[in-house]
DNA sequence: ATACAAAGTTAGATACAACTAACAAAATAT
DNA sequence: ATATTTTGTTAGTTGTATCTAACTTTGTAT
């Protein structure tokens, strides 16, 4: 059985190597992702590799084994089911319930994820719109158009958002906006990527790294 | 904020201390209970008197402080509320809730457990018919009667259990006893204090520990 | 009242997961 | 192709929680 810590190693390993563009995933952003030294990552990188469930080679490439990946896509899956529970039925905001998730999300029971799936009706996104991993592993990765990728004269729905840290989900629920927001892009400048957005009779500005969280379907 | 670990080490003391008939609240009872050794308890004291929540001198009697019993009490809440969420919205057993509510308990979050017990109704008792600390803090012991202490010819309800193992909640259910079941004391031997019960028109022998473990209310 | 048993403590070792500082390998740039 | 920068590793330390073995204190029994 896994500890909480190797479980977030995985887990953030997962992170880096599936869900993030371009492959970024080496032991000094692993580190800085975990907010931990370089030197750490590669003790516990050896041991994770003496489990299988990591593949490692000294000073060479970074993945996880499909041990690892498994591991990794059911974290994602508890992690979910967690928040939809949380946002349902504990009336917990969307700014707030990652944090308790990330805790409820190693409690080591089966039946305790299976019977809590069933509970909520077996949801397909949890609240902030990502995809909830099928109980056999089935992993989904969001359509990548983000709200910076359209120009002046687009219509689209927000169907996600990338961040789900506080500070970012506080201020897009602040602005007005939510899943399944309509938006339309008003205008968008050349230098700075910085967009003028409507929606629901509103009109804001965003920064480009604004727009970069925000995923989107054009309609 | 504490350690899943020194919160079991408060959890162990209070069960040693307050829910105990006779005090047997020592170093090695601490140790046995917590199955690890002695020397490894003495340290932890330490670590929590400085702390000011154990009250403990070198040889001296060990107790909980005030700010330790109150983290014991709201611990035994969470277990007690997590229990009631698991047997009531997620199919599980009896003798099921006790080991994931032991993982439960330590999740950090006052809004989720006020939330739980709001979703939950806020319960009086948990499924095997203890008593749900207060969010305040009120701790209420059962009344302590329990099957052994009738004779025959005595009529009662099972209102608790004092073993919340997995072993003993089995045997509880196998045999069809349940929280309100209504039990005739037929018989009891006083040479081994062993009874023979009926109930919904079954008759079975019991031993005296098994009596001992149930809590019942005399009618 | 002393000796013995029980209970509790200390000292020293191990495992884990983190750190810093010094070093080595690989990648990049001139 | 060599120097420099970036990336990753090793060695050695720290703090926590555990252990065993040896020792000390307290309690009990004769």
């Amino acid at each position: 059985m896994l500890t909480k810590n190797e479980e977030d190693y995985l887990k953030a390993l997962f992170h880096l190597t599936e869900e993030m563009e371009e492959d970024r995933a080496g032991v000094n952003q692993l580190a800085e992702y975990l907010n931990i030294s370089p030197a750490s990552v590669t003790a516990m990188l050896k041991k994770l590799k003496t489990k299988d469930l990591v593949e490692y080679e000294r000073y060479g490439k970074l993945e996880l084994s499909s041990d690892g990946k498994a591991i990794a896509v059911d974290l994602i899956r508890k992690h979910r089911l967690w928040e939809t529970f949380l946002y349902k039925y504990l009336n917990f905001q969307w700014d707030e319930v990652h944090e308790v998730a990330e805790q409820l999300e190693h409690i080591k029971s089966r039946k305790l994820i299976d019977q809590l799936d069933k509970f909520l009706g077996h949801p397909i996104r949890d609240p902030h719109g990502d995809i909830i991993p099928g109980k056999d592993g089935t992993y989904h990765v969001l359509p990548k158009t983000t709200l910076s990728d359209l120009s002046a004269g687009d219509k689209c729905k927000l169907i996600a958002v990338r961040d789900n840290s506080v500070a970012f989900l506080r201020y897009v629920a602040e602005i007005g906006l939510a899943l399944s927001s309509e938006i339309d892009v008003m205008d968008k400048r050349d230098f700075d990527g910085s967009m003028e957005i409507g929606f629901e009779g509103k009109r804001i500005n965003i920064s480009a790294k604004f727009a970069e969280n925000v995923f989107v379907e054009v309609m």
